[in-house]
DNA sequence: AAACGCCGCAACCGCCGAGGT
DNA sequence: AACCTCGGCGGTTGCGGCGTT
């Protein structure tokens, strides 16, 4: 205990490396190989400077989608073991995704209202902007909404559960008129036209009948603590969450239609928003981040974060930052987050009642 | 243009276990 | 058995870049 850092004895050398040093120490790897890491500097900063950034085999850039959610899924089994999930994202280290998980997909779980340590949902951290706009944009939800609010009264957030029961009480007092208005919104026409698309049914039947229960995952993570803690909640969202509803929503630059929400509604729309497919969506593209693709990959199954996130940009892996709204959103982001709203509200719906 | 604050990442710190003496 | 060294790991910090005011 009370260890002097080693870095302490013999004067060795701290701090940001040269290039030069760079050189150095790569030029001693390939001649020596790895190990013996005493040089100018402390073993221990010479072996981190080799794993963390000299490797040949590191992969630089930003992480692909993909990663995000196999990260996310790791992490839900493994925990905070970064050297265990690196050791399955081949390129990685474990102080990036460690870094990566602080500074993103920690933020984003926590935006989303899953707590980061247990992956449990929790509705006293999800946004109630998520909740309201799905709702509005999937009048079948409402009424599953309404049965998650009141089956988890424990955690129930007493805005959350007026908009549920009020939402779920427009529906059924003005539903042919609430679906009305939705049909005839031209973005919700497109879901309509779009239910049919085989590819997205192909491997999401399981969401396609929401009577039925979402079968249990078949990889090891069956047995993880992610799904002990958070199935009951996440069944519920995930029902919510229909793929047809994520690969309805795109982001589209015309105004017509909108009608603007208070600027807090609008913060968090639940859907993925490609921007290669900002004028001319397609289905495909938005299928491959729907996180509905992998039928192996457990935990985007269940996930609410793989279903209410909102991507912005092209997940390119080099150079596409993996971009989700917030509530600092940018002018882009609104102006997407504008399109994706692009909704009437029924004239007996009193916003201002919820806020 | 300058000041300020925020964010991301590289690097460091402290602890632990394994292995050697 | 006790001590030491080393490698490995997760947590934390500090600096530089960037955006905002």
């Amino acid at each position: 205990m009370g260890r002097a850092p080693c870095c302490d004895k013999n004067g060795l050398k701290k701090g940001p490396w040269t290039p030069e040093e760079d050189q150095k120490l790569t030029a001693y790897i390939q001649l020596q190989g790895p190990g013996n890491w005493r040089l100018q500097r402390c073993g221990k900063s010479c072996r981190l400077r080799w794993t963390n950034y000299l490797r040949p085999d590191i992969k630089r850039g930003r992480f692909s989608f993909e990663e995000e959610e196999t990260i996310i899924q790791l992490h839900s089994i493994l925990g905070n073991k970064w050297s265990a999930i690196a050791a399955r994202l081949p390129g990685r280290t474990d102080n990036e995704i460690k870094n990566y998980w602080n500074t993103h997909i920690r933020k984003r779980l926590l935006r989303n209202g899953i707590d980061p340590v247990t992956h449990a949902s929790r509705l006293d951290l999800l946004d109630l902007s998520s909740i309201l706009s799905s709702a509005l944009c999937n009048p079948s939800s409402l009424l599953t909404l309404s049965t998650l609010v009141g089956n988890t009264q424990a955690l129930l957030n007493p805005d959350i559960f007026r908009l549920s029961t009020t939402l779920s009480s427009l529906k059924q007092e003005n539903s042919d008129l609430f679906l009305q208005q939705l049909q005839e919104n031209q973005l919700c026409s497109s879901l309509l036209q779009n239910q049919a698309i085989p590819t997205l049914s192909s491997q999401s039947n399981q969401f396609q009948n929401q009577e039925e229960p979402i079968p249990a995952c078949t990889t090891t993570a069956s047995t993880g603590p992610f799904l002990n803690q958070t199935t009951p909640l996440m069944l519920a969202n995930v029902e919510g969450f229909s793929p047809n509803t994520t690969s309805t929503f795109s982001c589209q630059n015309s105004q017509e239609n909108f009608v603007p929400l208070n600027e807090g509604l609008v913060s968090q729309p639940n859907f993925y928003c490609n921007s290669t497919t900002t004028t001319n969506p397609t289905v495909p593209e938005l299928e491959e981040y729907s996180g509905f693709q992998s039928a192996n990959n457990c935990y985007q199954n269940f996930s609410i974060d793989s279903v209410i996130s909102t991507r912005l940009t092209s997940p390119d892996p080099l150079n596409s930052p993996s971009t989700y709204v917030n509530s600092s959103s940018t002018e882009d982001d609104r102006e997407c987050y504008s399109s994706l709203l692009k909704f009437e509200i029924p004239e007996s719906f009193d916003i201002d009642d919820f806020l």
